[in-house]
Parts: C-alpha cells; sequence; structure tokens
RNA sequence: CGCGGGGUGGAGCAGUUGGUAGCUCGUCGGGCUCAUAACCCGAAGGUCACAGGUUCGAGUCCUGUCCCCGCUACCA
C-alpha cells in the first residue's frame, strides 16, 4: 500500500442464492477477507464490508421452476440460510444485502440509464433461438443438437463434450431446447451491447502496466483476456426474472446478472450508509478511499475487466486497487460439487461442531487455496486442531494462566530484573507485529497466521527454558518476571489472533480479565498491569477425537455411494423418434477387430485406430481418449458402423465409427460384439 | 502448437534481483513434567515433474516434453 487512503471499501463476492454455502467458498472469499478487515479495524481504519446474495439468472429461474416454486421463494430461503451462516462463522460484514431488493433494482436501473444516455450502449438486433413452447429464449448451453464435426449426439450449444469442438447454436444438426426437447425456432431479439473493445487499451495501461503487483494467478487472466482481443458484451437477456431492462425498448428484457451483481457492491454500501447516517459516495466515488474486491478464480475477469470498464464508462466511480482472487479448494481429493452434494456445508458444520468456528477458520487459513488449488481433508483439519490449535496455542495459554492461578492466587505478578532471555523474547513479541502486518498487506494470509503461531510456540520455549516449575522453590521472584512475560505474550496473542480467530481471541481475553485491545497495543510487555486480576483458567481449544472426524469421513463416502447409485439407475435418455425398418436397414454395422490404437497429435480427446473390418482395414478416430488406454483397446471386437460418410478430423480421415454406450456419469464402454464374432460379420 | 495458474523431502507450503534447499505437521531418538499424554531439544528424509541449454554457478533464466486445475466469452 502505497498510497494512503483514508477508506477502504472491501466487497467479497455475491454467493448465488440457488444453494447453500461450503467450505470453499469460506476458504476462497470470506474467510481472507475477513481476516483482512478485522485487521484494518483493529487499526482503526474507516472500513466498509459489503456483500449480499446474487439472486437473478436463469439458473435460479429454472431451479424454481424445478421445485415448483416462484423464483422469489428459492432466493428469499437461500439468502436467509446464507447469511445465518456467514453471521455464525462471524464473517463480519458491515451489511449483508440483496440483490432482490428495490434499493438494488433502482440501484442497477439508474446504472444502467447513465450509461445508455451517455451513448455508451450500441443496440444490437440478432437472430436467437426460441423455444416456442417455453415461450423463451434459449442461451446456447440449454441447446442440444448433433456435433457437426464429430456426429456425437449430445453437443451442447457452444461446444462440443466429444471433440472439442467451439460450437455456435446454429451449427447444430438437429438442435433441441433443453427445456422443452422442442425444436427452437430463430427469432429476432435486439439487445444492448457494451463495446468492451473501446476500453481495450484503457485496460492494457491500467492493468498491464499500473498493477503489475495483482497476484500471479488475477494479472495472467486478465493479460490472457486483453490479449485476445476484446468483444463487444451483452448486458442484457431475453428472460423474466431480472431486473428488467429500464429504457424505452426493454420490455420482456433483463439486466444480464453478471452487470447487476457488481452494482451490488454499490446498492449494498448505500442500504448500509444510510442505515448508518452515512454517505455512500465517500466510499465508491472518493479518490482516497481503497476498493478491494475478494473472489474467486472463476470471478477474475468479471472484476478485473468487464466491472472496472462499467465503472470506467459510468465516470464518477473509483476503481479497483487490488482484486485478491483465490483459486479453489478440493474435498478430500475430489471437486466441490453443489449438485453431487460432495461438500461440506457451513450450515450443517455449525450444528456438528458448535462453538468450533474458529477451527475451521484455522485450517481453511493455514490451507488455503492462494497460488493453487488445495486440498481439504478432515484427517488435515483433525491434524490442525490437536497439534496445533491446542498443542501449541490452547496449551500455552492454558499453561501460564494455571502456573499464575498455582503460584500467585491468579493475580498478574510484577516484573523484576531481565535476564538476557527475557530480553530476547520481549524483543521478539515487539518484532512481531509488522512482521504480520507484511503478510497481511500482501494478502499472505497463510503466512501471517504462521507468525501469528510462532508467537505462542515461543510462549511454549520460553516456559521451557525458564522452567518457572523448577524455580518456585528456590526463587520466587524469578518466577514473578517470568509469569508476567508469559502473560503479556498471552495477551498479545489475543490481539494478533482476532483477525483469524475472533471467538478465541473474545474468550481468551476473557480468561485475561481484559477489554478487547487494538492493534497498536500488539508488541508491547505491560498489556497486563502488576496484581491484575485473572478469570479461571478454560480451555481454548479441545481435542478431536478419531470417532468425529470418522464420522464426517464416512458420511462423505455415504455420499459417494448415493451418487454411484443413482449413476447405476441412470435417468435415461428419452427415446428417439420412431423410424422404419427400411432406415434401420440403411445402416451397415459390422464387427471389427482393433489393431492398432495410438493417440492424435495435437488433440486431447482423439484416438486413432485401425480396424480390421475382414474385407478390408480401416483408420478411424474417435473422441475416446479420456476414456482408455490406447493398450486396452488393442486386440478388442468392436461394432462399427461401416457406411458412415468419411470425415476429416485433425488431419487424418476416419472411416467409420466405433460405437459405444456411455453411462450416465460420461464413461464409456466399447459395444462389444464377443470374441466369437468374425471380422465383417453384419450386424443385423 | 487457444489462454492462464500450478508441479519443491510422507502431507501442506516458502523460496525475493541466479550464490551451500527452508518452514509447519508427520516419523525416529532424547529431555522435561507446569500444562488438554500437551511442551522442549536433536536426527533421518529431497537427482526442486522430465530432458536439453545459458552461466564460474540454475528450484530460480531460455528451449522442448509430460502431468494436474481453471478459463475459452448468453454456464452466475
Amino acid at each position: 500500500m502505497a498510497k494512503k487512503y483514508k477508506r477502504h471499501t472491501i466487497t467479497a463476492a455475491l454467493p448465488y442464492a440457488n444453494g447453500p454455502v461450503h467450505i470453499g467458498h469460506l476458504a476462497g472469499v470470506y474467510v481472507p477477507s475477513d481476516i483482512y478487515v478485522r485487521y484494518l479495524r483493529s487499526k482503526g481504519e474507516d472500513v466498509a464490508f459489503v456483500c449480499g446474495s446474487d439472486e437473478h439468472g436463469v439458473a435460479i429461474e429454472l431451479r424454481a421452476r424445478k421445485e415448483g416454486k416462484t423464483p422469489q421463494e428459492v432466493v428469499d430461503f437461500y439468502h436467509a440460510q446464507i447469511k445465518d451462516s456467514f453471521k455464525k462463522f462471524g464473517i463480519s460484514f458491515n451489511i449483508y444485502h440483496r440483490t432482490s431488493s428495490k434499493l438494488h433494482h433502482e440501484t442497477a436501473s439508474e446504472f444502467f440509464r447513465k450509461l445508455s444516455a451517455d451513448k455508451k450502449f450500441t443496440e444490437t438486433t440478432s437472430e436467437q433461438f426460441y423455444d416456442q413452447k417455453e415461450g423463451q429464449f434459449l442461451a446456447d448451453r440449454y441447446i442440444k443438437g448433433t456435433c457437426p464435426t464429430c456426429s456425437f449426439s449430445e453437443a451442447y450449444g457452444d461446444q462440443c463434450e466429444n471433440c472439442g469442438s467451439t460450437l455456435s447454436p446454429s451449427e447444430l444438426i438437429n438442435p433441441k431446447s433443453m427445456l422443452s426437447g422442442e425444436a427452437p425456432v430463430m427469432k429476432e431479439t435486439k439487445h444492448w451491447y457494451f463495446p468492451l473493445d473501446q476500453y481495450e487499451s484503457w485496460l492494457k495501461k491500467w492493468i498491464l502496466e499500473d498493477h503489475k503487483e495483482w497476484k500471479a494467478n488475477v494479472y495472467g487472466q486478465c493479460k490472457s483476456w486483453i490479449d485476445n482481443g476484446l468483444k463487444p458484451r451483452p448486458m442484457t437477456r431475453d428472460l423474466s426474472w431480472g431486473i428488467p431492462v429500464p429504457v424505452e425498448g426493454g420490455e420482456g428484457k433483463v439486466l444480464y446478472v453478471w452487470f447487476d451483481a457488481p452494482i451490488g457492491y454499490i446498492s449494498a454500501t448505500k442500504e448500509w450508509a444510510k442505515q448508518e447516517g452515512k454517505n455512500w459516495e465517500d466510499y465508491w466515488k472518493s479518490e482516497d478511499t481503497r476498493l478491494l474486491h475478494f473472489i474467486g478464480k472463476d470471478n477474475i475477469v468479471f472484476h478485473c475487466v468487464i466491472f472496472p470498464a462499467l465503472l470506467k464508462a459510468e465516470g464518477s466511480y473509483i476503481l479497483p486497487d487490488n482484486v485478491p482472487a483465490n483459486e479453489f479448494l478440493n474435498l478430500e481429493n475430489n471437486k466441490i460439487s453443489t449438485s453431487r452434494n460432495w461438500a461440506v456445508w457451513l450450515h450443517e458444520y455449525l450444528e456438528e461442531f458448535p462453538n468450533k468456528q474458529d477451527v475451521l477458520r484455522y485450517t481453511l487459513t493455514a490451507n488455503a487455496p492462494e497460488t493453487k488449488d488445495n486440498d481439504f481433508t478432515w484427517k488435515d483439519f483433525q491434524a490442525r486442531n490437536n497439534n496445533e490449535l491446542v498443542a501449541i496455542f490452547g496449551n500455552f495459554v492454558n499453561r501460564a494462566v494455571v502456573l499464575t492461578h498455582k503460584y500467585f492466587d491468579g493475580k498478574v505478578p510484577e516484573r523484576g530484573e531481565l535476564y538476557p532471555i527475557d530480553e530476547q523474547v520481549i524483543a521478539d513479541v515487539a518484532a512481531m507485529p509488522s512482521k504480520i502486518e507484511t503478510a497481511l498487506d500482501q494478502f499472505k494470509f497463510r503466512e501471517a497466521l504462521t507468525l501469528m503461531m510462532e508467537l505462542a510456540r515461543n510462549g511454549n520455549k520460553y516456559l521451557a527454558d525458564t522452567e518457572p516449575w523448577k524455580l518456585i522453590k528456590e526463587d520466587e521472584t524469578r518466577v514473578q518476571t517470568i509469569l508476567n512475560i508469559a502473560l503479556q505474550i498471552a495477551s498479545n496473542l489475543s490481539i494478533l489472533c482476532e483477525p483469524f480467530l475472533p471467538f478465541t481471541a473474545e474468550r481468551l481475553n476473557k480468561i485475561l480479565n481484559t477489554p478487547e485491545r487494538k492493534w497498536a497495543d500488539a508488541g508491547s510487555a505491560d498489556l497486563l498491569e502488576g496484581r491484575h486480576q485473572l478469570n479461571e483458567a478454560s480451555l481454548l481449544f479441545e481435542k478431536i477425537e478419531d470417532g468425529v472426524v470418522e464420522k464426517q469421513v464416512n458420511k462423505l463416502l455415504e455420499t459417494k455411494k448415493m451418487n454411484e447409485q443413482e449413476n447405476n439407475t441412470p435417468e435415461l435418455t428419452p427415446l428417439k423418434e420412431e423410424i422404419v425398418f427400411d432406415d434401420f436397414m440403411k445402416m451397415d454395422l459390422r464387427v471389427g477387430e482393433i489393431k492398432t490404437a495410438e493417440s492424435v497429435e495435437k488433440s486431447n480427446k482423439l484416438l486413432k485406430f485401425t480396424v480390421d473390418m475382414g474385407l478390408e482395414t480401416r483408420t478411424i478416430l474417435s473422441g475416446v481418449s479420456k476414456h482408455f488406454t490406447t493398450d486396452e483397446m488393442i486386440g478388442k471386437k468392436v461394432v462399427v458402423m461401416a457406411n458412415l460418410a468419411p470425415r476429416k478430423m485433425m488431419g487424418t480421415e476416419s472411416q467409420g465409427m466405433l460405437l459405444f454406450a456411455e453411462n450416465a456419469d460420461g464413461k464409456l464402454v466399447a459395444v462389444n460384439p464377443g470374441q466369437d464374432a468374425e471380422n465383417g460379420a453384419v450386424i443385423a
């Protein structure tokens, strides 16, 4: 932070209100942002920490339809649940707002109207697929059809999952709406485009030159976008759930969620300012305010490129000074997945681990995905609690307090003459706050946490080196000095651990019988006066037994089992249209035997096979390298669609098609005619 | 050859402008007994994904290869 700022506006990514929040959200965004905010507040800085539920978008509309509810009912439920989880975890938002609120609708509409009036949009009419049965335009992802490149029948409108080609929906053969299953029609529609391309040179300077200090993952992602050339992006959608387009001709259309969601930060700030009697514009339009966005890596371009460009276009807003984005957290070696229920849900954790919010906050900070994706395991959670929080932090505090009660009736003893070891440890304490500050100022939360724990470790070492329990028999004055210093360290811990472990800081202050202290006090060896009365010692952390984490692991195994069962009784794809016998007879299916198999250069999906078809040997390409190794395919009998028109892929002509069955989990199995079938035999 | 991030002792991570490879946890050995069988000391353990190159010297710079993750633009 080279520049001195008067105040800070800190945003945390708006969680999407179509499901509860899990440890991935916490680790990636909310714990780091909360640590940073608590640190700033402790330093006495003026901070607005804003967040809220993102409640628009097509996914919520679809979910509501599926559950037979209104979109509002869906978001009401999850908004309340998410808000509650954050509150209980001590995520100290100044306000947790929501984008379905009236104030937000007004704010976003006004923003849009301003850009529209200033001619910052271009209005373009184009033809898009429309589902007549559902009365709705279709996003690319909601159209399926046959891939023109590889004939895969389940290709999406934007991409074929089988061969990897990038598509546009109009290229699909036999397109089908995923909503109704009907064939969509083309229909004209007008949208408001934001010409991002016009901001290219400005973005180049602002990010690539002026913000080289951004994290490597953030900077790299932005550079990639800018270097690839920016295109105008539509800022409106043909949907019904969202903020109505507030200008002439916008009937039946809503604002794109990625247009309205970041503005949610602004409306949240407005609401908070109104409640607190402050001026919201100080936090968004004043050059001496520092704006920071805490997000996950999936949001980088929206927060670094699109939203800043919109703010720039509007003209009166400040721009983010930094966007500390984290990578993703995995759970027990698998990607966290809401739909597969592979997650640790915060509302469940709160019930199953009462009063252990700090343990999770600690684990997620110590193992935060700051530079790359990381893995959360229950075993690691248990180890960090038992070996670090209990053994090092909790134990040190307990030792110091118990000894003080034992020898001095719980009154802080006066400090006498200092030995070199005392002076050393006091100097170490004094040096610690600035070390932690340096780490926090660079968003290195893992490192900051390690430093904080180092102080507790030093405390334990100090006690071990000075051995007050031995000295008490011969030199009580010396013990007074030692315990005084040990307690000063404990008091320092209460300040320095507060950003990371707020509940622990509170308990520690209770034990020490002290008020909450501020960052400026940290480093001092005079936080506790002589004869200050301590409260009874109580444990800050408790050991977590094997059975407890085993239960959690079993719960996940159970989930895995259920997912597998669901896959075994899959939702089968509905039968295709009836065909007549002659249609069937048009297909020439033959038995073949794979003679050779090799991977295709520059393709991550294709394998190249030579297949013995009895009369001839054919070269056939198939997009199956994710499913099979070349070795396991050699010698296999397969069914070949023999009279399919040849097609060139990756420079090689494929003379036919191998048949595979696809399981619900996407895994392919070769259709096997049995080893007795002769090569070239007709299948009918 | 689409783009970005990552690949460092059993696990999780640091390694700044190239100069004897560090930290936490775990393991092994020892010590201590105030403390939640907690604490303290010591040791073992790495061809820094792989192959070349530049250099007196490369985890660090260059070239190529492999692997994992994400993005690829109406998926929030």
